[in-house]
Parts: structure tokens; sequence; C-alpha cells
DNA sequence: TTGTACGCGTTATCAT
DNA sequence: ATGATAACGCGTACAA
């Protein structure tokens, strides 16, 4: 019952016919009699053979694989975006491995390493963006690529798809105003990271635009992976620096944030408002209701893919891809007004 | 500045030395000269050469890559122990590709074939147990697996790795008949899954240790991708069908029916207590605080990945890994008891 | 219609 | 210490 795996030549031996007659049997190429055609399909079938798609990759140099690089599968951001980008990848007949960078440098340079060693025909990924070195890596081996969710502002010839940051944390931030908070806790990612110096500027642009002052105090930078946005809220709100409500880079940190305040005693919305970033509910049925900025993963995620495939399909054309995907306001309970 | 991919051939030719001496130069090999070696990694350096692991996979027959087939990679559950199972594969130099199969037969089927197809050393899999046959042609294949969370209780010859889902759902249920409850409703998973019907097995048994009746109308069936819990939730706390208590088949679905309910005006735990299975809140810091059943996906993930990597290594050894990790019920506000 | 020969990039073996 | 050759499994071009 436990086999080895059948090859073109197990084939060809048990039919007594040549290797290559089986192969063009197999990929039912026209120059082959209906007959040896049918009896070697049967043949294969029932030896259960698979093919190996390694060797002819290695002839045609294309692997139907691409590399998903990204800094934690387990953030329910990335995951949804490599569910969508796998389900997306398949339609197309492509396979993904995945590798999380856990925003590190050197971890995201193996990645990279890797997935080039193992001849995919492109590269998605989210930057950690310690240095652009790692990303002109992939380019200096000729692998196509799309950057994904982060940018490179200084790089123009990397092709990247975003959400609209700045807008996404304008419209964040106009909405706590609005609301009447003035001081308004970001809960900011690292700032070497494009989509959290853009959403820093989104903030700061709409305190300006209601003349309110920036206090650096209350812009903070946290951690994606380290559990910071727990601490950074504990120790803000224990000696009162007097904020009334926060801005979180993510959801994630919105929901470690509401989870601190709640377990110091106190209550959100009635007194503190929090909105998140990705809207991570448009998928889940969570039982708390969090305000958020919708950035389509999906269309992003797809569009990614479609990028990539372009690439792939006309490697010289040379068309830039710079997209940025909008984002809207989605309100929910953890910001509701009490008139 | 961007280039085709280096192969040995061309630092063969740009060092002057044959291609076979720069391979072993590549590879810290002895019997080669410390100053041509030196020579040789500088050339290489330079170069970006990064190697191409194929044609080395085609030669040893290995590909240093497993195969990671989930239902779903956006379901919290199964991305924490994807990124374990990366986390773990990285340590031991290898790289994962993930399939998602959507809990379809065919899908799953077609993963399978992919996985085989490009050679991965094995397999990690959640199947989707519409049938055995499936796991029966990995088997056929001789590519070593090990099954994930789930179990065929006929076929003792596949090795798994699963969690007490009896325990968990004797655990859960007890609980909620502690607090009273005696009218529970088991929103439970397709019965086609093995964990599925170990936790209604586990309920039952607590149910009969009690005396309590097995209400046939309280034990549902909700596909795992469908949104079917909302529905079941909705429609039986519409028509007061009686229960006071809700065991979930994981976290998604409790916070589904939390979710409904609230919506329909009800309180939990005032009104319906609710326990899920999974305890996703572990490493998520969820501002709402769901009781569940702790499965250690930590420790599922990593014995799953050992085994197989002694499958890999002792493909004769013949041993046969049945492991049941132990559950352990977690209490948070959502079953309170109002005494 | 079918078979033979060669090449993809790497590595193991054997020779120099 | 280094080079030549064969082999992995498949596909393509060409020969029979």
């Amino acid at each position: 019952m436990d086999g080895k795996k059948i090859t073109l030549k197990d084939i060809a031996q048990a039919t007594g016919l040549s290797v290559n007659t089986v192969s063009r049997a197999l990929k039912d190429k026209e120059d082959i009699a209906e007959a040896t055609r049918k009896m070697i399909q049967g043949v294969a079938k029932e030896m259960g053979y698979v093919g190996n798609s390694l060797a002819g990759s290695l002839r045609s140099g294309l692997t139907r694989t691409i590399a998903v690089i990204v800094g934690d599968v387990a953030n329910p951001h990335f995951a949804i975006m490599v569910k969508d980008i796998e389900k997306a990848a398949r339609k197309h007949n492509y396979t993904i491995i995945v590798l999380n960078t856990e925003e590190d440098n050197e971890l995201e340079e193996r990645a990279i390493y890797t997935a080039i060693g193992k001849n995919v025909d492109g590269i998605i990924i989210c930057p950690a963006q310690h240095s652009p070195d790692n990303i002109r890596f992939i380019q200096r081996n000729g692998v196509p690529f799309v950057l994904l969710g982060r940018r490179f502002e200084g790089e123009t010839d990397f092709d990247y798809v975003i959400s609209d940051d700045f807008n996404g944390g304008y419209l964040a931030t106009r909405h706590l105003l609005e609301n009447g908070h003035e001081k308004i806790l970001l809960l900011n990612g690292p700032s070497r990271i494009s989509s959290a110096r853009e959403r820093l500027a989104g903030y700061k642009h709409a305190l300006k635009e209601r003349g309110i002052p920036v206090v650096s105090k209350l812009i903070t930078e946290n951690g994606v992976l380290t559990g910071d946005a727990r601490k950074t809220v504990k120790d803000l709100a224990a000696e009162d620096a007097g904020f009334t409500a926060i801005f979180a880079f993510n959801d994630v940190f919105a929901w470690e944030a509401i989870y601190m305040l709640r377990k110091m005693g106190h209550r959100v919305p009635e007194d503190y408002a929090v909105i998140g970033f990705d809207n991570i509910q448009s998928r889940n049925f969570f039982p708390f209701s969090l305000s958020s900025i919708s950035n389509s993963k999906s269309k992003m995620s797809r569009r990614a893919l479609d990028i990539l495939l372009n690439k792939i399909n006309n490697p010289k054309s040379g068309n830039r891809y710079h997209e940025t995907v909008e984002t809207r306001l989605i309100l929910r309970e953890s910001t509701r007004s009490h008139a």
C-alpha cells in the first residue's frame, strides 16, 4: 500500500513504451494513438502517478510558486490577506509559500534568500523596512515582486499596493475630534514603517486643521509583536496623561488598549473612545464592536497578485505600479458619542 | 541593476574554475585550497549568487519543504498553528507551503495533489474528512504525513496529533451544568469531523452523569465556513427554544453567537452563558472575555512537526504516533455565574 | 506514431 | 587540489 513515487520511467517500463511517449500521452498531445493514450493514462492513474513538477521547473525556470512574506501570519490582518492571496493564486494554478519575518531584518533577509533559492516566480512582501537593501536584493536577482501595505518613498522603482494611510489617519482623528476629543493618544507602530508614518501625518493634519496643538507625549511608537501597546496604555493612563481617546495603529493594538483600560477600571467608550485600523470585524463577528478604518484587504491582496502575475508574464514591460486603495471610516460602539 | 539569476556556471566562468570546484567551495567542503575557497566565496557574494535548490532537490529527492493543508488560514485557530509550524520548521531549515481546502473534498484532493507534485518532504494536514481517500492517496505516494487536530477512527495507520476533544466537551458542559444551566445549546461543527463528534460525546457524557436528558433539538451541526452558526442561534433564540447556555464548537462560533444574541437584545452572560473552544484569547488580548477550552495549539503544532520530521528522517521506522494533547477549562466572563 | 538525444543546475563519484 | 562525467525527472526538438 505504502509506495514510492512513480516516475515516467516506471510507467514506461510497465507499458513497454518509451519515457517520452508516456510523457506526451499524459499531456494529451495530438501525435499519439488514441488507444495508446487511453492505455497509458489508465496505467498512470492506476499506479497513482503524480508527476514531479520540480523536474519541469528546472527546465522551464518556472515553478508556479510565489512567496508571500509577512511579519506574522497569526496577525489577523496578515492571515486574511494570505488567505485571499492563496485563493486568488490557486485560480491561476499558483501555489504560495509563506514566510514570517517577525518584523526582523535578518529573518526578512533569510526569507527572501529562501524564496529566491526555491526559484519562486514572484514575491509579495510586506517589508519590515529596516532598510531597502533586502528589497534591492530581490531586484538584483531579477525576481518580480510587489510590496504589500508598505512602501519606500525614496525607491520609485519598487512596485506597491498600499492603502490610503494618510487619509485613514486623518479620518480616524477627525472623527474623534468631532466627538469632542482634543487629547488623542496615538498608539502608533514603529516609525520606520511607512504606513505608521503616513497615519501619523494624517493624524497631525486633522489636528492642525482644527487648530488643536500636537502633543508629542501623546504620539507613541510601539513594536508590532512585542506587547508595547499594552504597556504604553497602562503607563499613560496610570499617570493620567490627560487623553480621552485613542487612535490605534491597528485593531490588535486597539483590542489591547481596551483590554488594558477595562482592566484598570475604565470604561470604553464612556471614559475613553478607541478607534483601530484594519477593520478586522468586516470578516469576524466579534462580540465587541470596535470602530476602525477599513482598508479593503481583499482588494489589496487581489490587486497585488494581479500586478505580480502581470510582471511575471510581461517581464520586460517595465510598467510601474504604485497603487493606493481607499480607506473608509467604519463607526461602531467603541467611539459612540454621548451627547 | 535588474539582473538574471547567477548560476554556478557563471561563477565558474568568472573565476576560470570548474563548476564543481565552485560548488564544493561554496559548500565548505574540505578538499579545497583555502585561498581558492575564499576567492570563490567572495566572487559569489559579489555576484549575488543564491543557488538553485530546485536542481539540488532533483538530485537528492528532498526539497526541505513541507505542505501545511488547513481549512482556512484566516481562521485564527489555523493561523496560529500555521505560524507555529512555520517558526518550528524554519529552525530546521524547512519552508512551508500553505494550502486551504475550504473544508471541501475536491479542493483538498487538489491541495494534496499539488503538494505531492511539488515533491514536498512531508505533509501536515487538518483533513476535511469527507472520506479517508484523500489521505490514503498521500500514503500511496509514500509521502510522510501527520494529521493535525482531526483523526479517522477506522484508520490506525494514519498518524495524528489531536487535542482531547472528548474531555474538552465534557469540561465545558460540566462547567455550564455546575452553573445551573440544564438546557445547553450545542453549536457544533459538522459531524463528519472527528473533533466535532468527540466534543459531542463529551457533552452527552456530562449530561448523563448528572441525569439531565439529552435534547436532540439542542444539538446542532454548523458549517465551519458558512455562517450557519449565526443563523442557528438566531432561529433557536427567536423561537424561544428554552436554552440558557451555549457550548460552541470553536471561539469563532462563540463570538458569532454572542454577537447575534446581543443584536437580538439579550445579554451575555446574564441571559445566556457562552463557552467556546480553542482559547484564541491566550494570544490575543480581546476586549471581550470569553470562557473557552484551551487546546495547546503550540504544543500540537510543534509536536506534529517533530513527528513529521521523525518520519522524514527515519522512513522505515514504522512507528505509530497517535497523540492526544490535554485540554483545559479556561474561565472568563462569558460564563460568569450570578449567585 | 513512437523513440533518441540533449539540457535545465546541482552534486557525488571518480580521475587527474 | 581540481576537473570531468554522470545522474536526478521531465520536456522539446528532431530523427526514425
